[in-house]
DNA sequence: GTGGTCTAGACCACC
DNA sequence: GTGGTCTAGACCACG
């Protein structure tokens, strides 16, 4: 399975699922008119109630990246390509503003977030 | 006022509070043995409930940030510059971390991220 | 092919199938003691399950709209112009009804109703 | 209260919320910054489930019709009033579209639609 | 089998 | 007290 859940990350489970759907269609891993794993079979895999995921198939409905194949499943829309590039492009941006933010906020210069940056960077390349 | 409260920041108002204190003293704006203002006058300032500020003073309290001078109100303890340069740091690396190993599931390569973090990182020194 | 199917309409596919049977009778579109395309024919023409059309047909029959014709197929039954003029008039107006009281309920008065229904009717006549 | 659930009506509960809401909000029944009633009060006043408020309340914050105080309740946001009464008059004109068209395939000409229409509108008012 | 809706009840963070 | 999230389990319509 292409998700990875971590319960202790701040942000709401339906929410992960919601973004890394969004990654992995940006990502090429689900292609465009795929079906995407059942509500009931993803729940399975990820051990979390049916419900959750429902949650987070319904938001990406809204979002217009899957659409509803009555009583078949849910495919990955048309459009989804596109709206998930830029939804990647996006979400990072915003996480990336608002830690600029705080830093700045914080009192640190350009050159020592650049320092930290390039740092956590490295190590993130090591464990990968 | 030092504090800039968003309410729509995802992270909690009280948390903002804590974090921002901390970010202050690091920075020398707040100076060693100077008193904070009081709950009342910091929740009117700031319009928020005089339970969140109690409830940041206490965490900063507990972070031996803050400390209770009886009958006058709250100071900055003798050791907290130092625990607020490292809290500083930790918490701005935390997140850091947090939104590169997304963008790196995302698909993300390192040089993208780099691009990402070039662009944010000027468009925060020119509003600045 | 007579028939208009609408995946994003809210009714159920076998429902407007249904419904858009009885209208073509009431119209005389189709004929009495017509035979209906079969279940496969109907369900490769309109690129659905053939369940769908079976469970549509179903209904009909037990509208008394189509008869079986053993070894045939199914025809529009004797009885079934009048019954699909009836139909016809009775599922319009029950669908006027719904939105009129909803209008009413949100408030909106005769004469702005008047005048929402007037505009609906000339855009629908000019697209005609 | 100033909500009506009928629970054989076909739309969804929590849909039916949504768009009360929206009209109450459209109407000036609800005003701009009001706290809503809270999801377990309007949950018991309608004797269902506190979710199934909850859904609706989260469907309306993404319309950015209601804003949320964290603690305190959910208010209606400062656009919500344009953005309802343009919900208004789109909901209730998508409604009347699907009707007119369907009694249009359904071969009845202006005229007749007309009269059907006075006539409904006229039992309205009666029955007001 | 599929998604969609609803109920019931729990726990959390926040004010 | 408030909303937000999650679990558990049920029923429905649809293909």
């Amino acid at each position: 399975m292409f998700l990875h859940i971590d319960a202790n990350n701040g942000l709401a489970v339906y929410d992960q699922i919601v973004r890394q759907i969004k990654f992995s269609v940006a990502d090429g891993v689900l292609a465009v008119g795929e079906l995407v794993p059942s509500v009931r079979e993803l729940a399975r895999e990820l051990t979390i109630n049916p419900n959750t995921v429902a949650r987070a198939y319904r938001q990406l409905q809204d979002d217009e990246v899957l659409e509803s194949m009555r009583g078949t499943g849910l495919i990955v829309s048309i459009g989804a390509r596109k709206i998930c590039l830029a939804a990647r492009k996006r979400l990072i941006r915003a996480r990336l503003q608002e830690v600029l933010l705080e830093a700045h906020h914080g009192g640190l210069d350009a050159e020592q977030i650049q320092t930290l940056f390039q740092t956590e960077l490295k190590s993130l390349k090591k464990k990968r």
